[in-house]
DNA sequence: AGTCTAATGCTACAATGTTGCATCAAAAGC
DNA sequence: GCTTTTGATGCAACATTGTAGCATTAGACT
């Protein structure tokens, strides 16, 4: 049984699995927890130790498919980053996709809440499903002088 | 001897090679031809394809060194698409950095050359260096019905 | 033609995902 | 509670995309 779970933000999980008539494996619940409590989007690799840390046993193949399942249901949303890798985070209600910032330093991915990724007018013919602004750069924290470099 | 070689692209290309003191090589001069010649970003692969139809004879190593080399210095730029593939596209003079669009039916990348992708005021302490504007859908080819869906 | 060394071509490896299939267990029915 | 059903898992094998090391080749310069 993992340790410090809370039960409520356990159960909010539950349920988000069961109003999509899925079900509540402990692979999921964790990872909607591990994206909840998040600041920024996690990748595979990342919620693979998150669900370590949580002693919950998963394979790698499991967490991709507990991913892919997240995105088609709305829960979670998928983003192409700049590395070759995706990143997760949750979907929250009322959510206009924003942009993200991948710092080419620490190689992290912040959110630009504030930053609307919002679709301009395209030629005739062309449909938009979705929009995705990534800015890339340094972040505050590697802008100053003295941080380690963390990626290529 | 590759076949349908126009002298004078040939030429031009191999000056851009030379201004920047890297060696004119069969590699290099293809590549930067094939990007001229295409209307849309092209992937590793698809540019392997290129060069194996223009009877050009090159190592996969080779091709993703050149393609690493001519983005260093500034002759091409890469784009993250959206699928785990990088893009290349050749960089023209005057060149604001425009948006792309990527068809999820089937799998282009359209550039938008009217469509810029600046980047918009960010929080203190944030260095921008590029920004992506990347927005997935269906292109103007594939919205039409009957078109045969080429990718997942 | 001879020299110097950037670029190439191998081979091997790494990172990130995917597919097929036998097994397990969550949810529903009894 | 016990059984049944089938969605989800775990494992092994594979695919794709990109890198690293190193001996060899060939572009540029004299
Ligand atoms: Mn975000
Ligand atoms: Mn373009
Ligand atoms: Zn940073
Ligand atoms: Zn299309």
């Amino acid at each position: 049984m993992p340790l410090h779970e809370h039960p409520a933000a356990t159960d909010a999980a539950r349920e988000l699995i069961a109003a999509r008539g899925g079900r509540v494996t402990r692979t999921r619940v964790a990872v909607i927890q591990a994206l909840q409590r998040s600041a920024h989007p996690l990748s595979h690799d990342e919620l693979g130790a998150a669900l370590d840390g949580a002693g919950i046993a998963h394979d790698r193949v499991t967490l991709y498919r507990a991913l892919d399942w997240l995105v088609e249901q709305g829960i979670a949303q998928r983003i192409a980053g700049g590395e070759r890798a995706w990143r997760f985070e949750i979907r929250r209600d009322g959510d206009h996709r924003h942009a993200h910032f991948h710092c080419e330093r620490c190689g992290q991915i912040v959110c630009l809440e504030d930053v609307s990724a919002a679709a301009p007018t395209l030629p005739a013919g062309f449909a938009v499903a979705r929009a995705e602004l990534v800015l890339h750069g340094a972040c505050a924290d590697c802008g100053r002088e003295g941080v380690e470099r963390k990626e290529r």
